[in-house]
Order: C-alpha cells, then sequence, then structure tokens
DNA sequence: TGTACATCAGTGAACGCGCGTTCACTGATGTAC
DNA sequence: TGTACATCAGTGAACGCGCGTTCACTGATGTAC
C-alpha cells in the first residue's frame, strides 16, 4: 500500500542500513534479500523497486559503510590530532574484532571481493583508496623519515591499513578455536605499530 | 563400479587437491561439491563416502592449501637463507595475487574465515599460527631489533604475516577495477616492509 | 592357482530447501479539476 | 477547500534454479575356500 515520497526514500535508507550491518556481519553470500527487507521492517517483494539487484544494493551498502569508518576516522571522534597510536588501539581492540557489523568494511570484506560483482569491487577499490588518503592527512607522524615527499607517506599509510586490515582479520579468524593467538595477533601488533608513535 | 583401495584412495586425495584449488579460487560458497568432484573426475554421488560433510572437506582442504605454502616457505625454493627481501617480493607479486587458487590460503580465505564451520576456523588457525613460527624458524632477521628476546620475535613475525596477507588481499581486491591501484600496493608494501632487509 | 560370493567405491536420479527474482494485486498518496 | 481518479510503494504467493545430501543400484575387487 502506497506511503508517503519521504516514508519511501526513508525506507530506501533504511534497507541500506541494514544491508551494510548485515553484510558486514556475514558477506554477501550470508544474508538473503528476504532477511535484509525484514530488518529495514518490510517484506521482500518491495525489493526490486528500490534496487535493481542484490549486487546493486551489495554496492551501495559498501559505499555506505566506507562512508561510515572514514568519516570516523577522519572526524576524529575524540581522538587528540594526530594521534596515531589511539587510532591503532581502537582498530586492533577487541570490541572491533567482536562487532564486525559496524566495524571496518575492508577487513570485513577483503578476501571476498575478487569474487564479487563489478560494482562492489569498484565501490571497495574506492574506499580503500579514500581511506588511505585519509590516514596521511589525519596524522602526521605518517610522514616519511627523511626528505621523500609524498609517496613516501602514501606507501606508509598503504603499510599501516594493510597491516591493521590483515591484523584484524587474522584476529577475527582466531577468535573463535583459538583466543589467545587473536589476543596475541591484536596486542603484538599493537605494540609493533605504536611503536615510537606514542606522541604522535 | 568399485575400485582398488589404492585408487580409492588416489580419488580421495584428488578431491582434497582439487577442493584446495577451487576453494581458494573462488571461496568455500562459491564452489559446489559436484563441482568440486568434477575436477577430481568423479560424478557427485560418490562424496559422501569419503566426506562426512561439505564442510568436512573443506577443512581438510584447508589443512592441505596451509601444508602447500608452509612446506614451501620452509623448504625454501631458491631462497637464499634468511633472504627476506626476496621472499617479500614474492609474496607481493603480481603473480601470486593473479593466481588465488594456488596462493596463500591466509590470503585467500582471511575475511570468510569467522563465517565458516568451527572445523575450518580450527584448521586456519592452526595454519597461521604454524606459519608465523616458520617465518620466525626462516629469516634471522626477524630477531628484534634489541634484546627483547623471542617475544619480540614473534610480534615481528606477526606484522609481517599481517602485512603480507592485508596488502595481498587488498591488491587482490582493487585489481579489476584500479590496477593501478592495485600495483602500487604491492610496490609500496615490498619497499616498506624490505627497507633495509636486503641484505637478510 | 582357481572358483564363488560378499563387499563396497562409484553412479546418477531424486529430494528438500533456500535463494534471487517476478508478478498480480492492494490501497494510500497526491494530483487534476 | 473539496472531490475523483491515476499513480505507485509495498504485499505475499509463486517461479526457476542450484545447492547439499540421500539412496537404490552396479559391477569390479578381494576374500574364503
Amino acid at each position: 500500500m502506497k506511503v508517503t515520497r519521504e516514508q519511501a526514500a526513508a525506507n530506501r535508507a533504511a534497507i541500506v542500513k541494514a544491508a551494510a550491518r548485515l553484510f558486514r556481519e556475514r558477506g554477501f553470500d550470508g544474508v538473503g534479500v528476504a532477511e535484509i527487507m525484514k530488518a529495514a521492517g518490510l517484506t521482500h517483494g518491495g525489493f526490486y523497486g528500490h534496487f535493481a539487484s542484490k549486487d546493486a544494493l551489495a554496492a551501495e551498502a559498501c559505499g555506505v559503510a566506507f562512508k561510515d569508518t572514514v568519516d570516523r576516522l577522519a572526524g576524529g571522534r575524540g581522538l587528540a590530532k594526530g594521534d596515531l597510536a589511539q587510532y591503532v588501539d581502537g582498530y586492533l581492540s577487541e570490541t572491533h574484532r567482536d562487532r564486525r557489523d559496524i566495524g571496518c568494511p575492508i577487513a570485513a570484506f577483503a578476501s571476498d571481493i575478487p569474487r564479487q560483482d563489478t560494482g562492489i569491487q569498484a565501490e571497495y577499490a574506492q574506499g580503500i583508496d579514500h581511506f588511505a588518503d585519509t590516514l596521511i592527512g589525519r596524522f602526521p607522524s605518517l610522514a616519511g623519515d627523511g626528505g621523500d615527499g609524498r609517496a613516501s607517506d602514501r606507501g606508509k599509510a598503504l603499510l599501516m591499513m594493510s597491516a591493521l586490515v590483515g591484523g584484524l582479520a587474522l584476529a577475527r579468524a582466531a577468535a573463535a578455536t583459538d583466543p589467545e593467538l587473536s589476543t596475541e595477533i591484536l596486542s603484538s601488533l599493537k605494540a609493533e605499530l605504536t611503536r615510537g608513535d606514542t606522541a604522535g
């Protein structure tokens, strides 16, 4: 039964939001259209009035998940400007490990992406590019050691991103069957990555 | 039609081998039992004579993929002993990026693992633990800078593993839609990770 | 060594299920007058 | 402002498909004598 234009727009946004959460928690193939619609308070039949396909929604949900994550990083949620160590501690926290549904989409989807639709891949690639640039802008301590200039900043940011994403993914993978290994990964990486960066 | 005991054992091994390849290429949920059996030269009906379930095969295939990878690392396929830089170059090569089917299972499965059967998770956790130890044993340059002792070795190995796995996964994710970003990730990481380690 | 038969690895049809997607329908919205 | 009607967001049943798994059957293996 028809609904206000604003309500329809709100419903659409609710679908994307629910998808961004559920896909991160259970993967693109682990959640069905019907479940997403139910989580948004709707029935599955109306889905194709809003999206061309499940893949189209997935691409959009991926973009929204990236936006949330990058905004939080750029916005600085209580981080002292330039405090990279504090960001690393949060990224590699047990809370972030245990809450995939609201966590970083880079780690949530990493190994899935090559097997997904091109639209999703494009959204993801743009997301990691933007994430790296945001890291550079936010944390001056990622600047090159010597006078290498911008290129080195970018290299350090890509290394930091890879280590964070890889470490979180591994900690998550080990969490259920080897919790000690999982916490060891988080602790060791925090120690290694914040060495000498405590002061920003 | 019944078959020699040796032939049956060979068939079983062929199934696991095909699964180790196909699962790495397309993910656990991206390949069906029938396709694996076909790749092993059999029909799907005989599958449950060899394995209790698809998940049981997946766990075993995961173990085999790890064994191949760790053996190659430990065996040292032409690597000068202690030449970490050479190993990093190979791990972050475009060849490794483009051949998921015969590549490192850590990168191939990383973000899938938390959503898989416990048997698979256990195999994976054991695999990364073993991989880290093998890295330490193989590359003396991973030893702690100062006199931190073993704990620091392990921390450095875990950081190296996370950066390699994360970097490869990101390069793979970007490969199709942003090939320049993909090669940038590989190149930058190689430069950052081999800085000062060229001599082992 | 040779024969008779129980075993069992492999075959291919079939089952049940969940999924992405389609569609006829409903009834509130929002527009034309 | 009020009425009449076309629009269209949302509903729920249905479709087709592929999947993991089961099962009756086949015929070569391998054992008992």
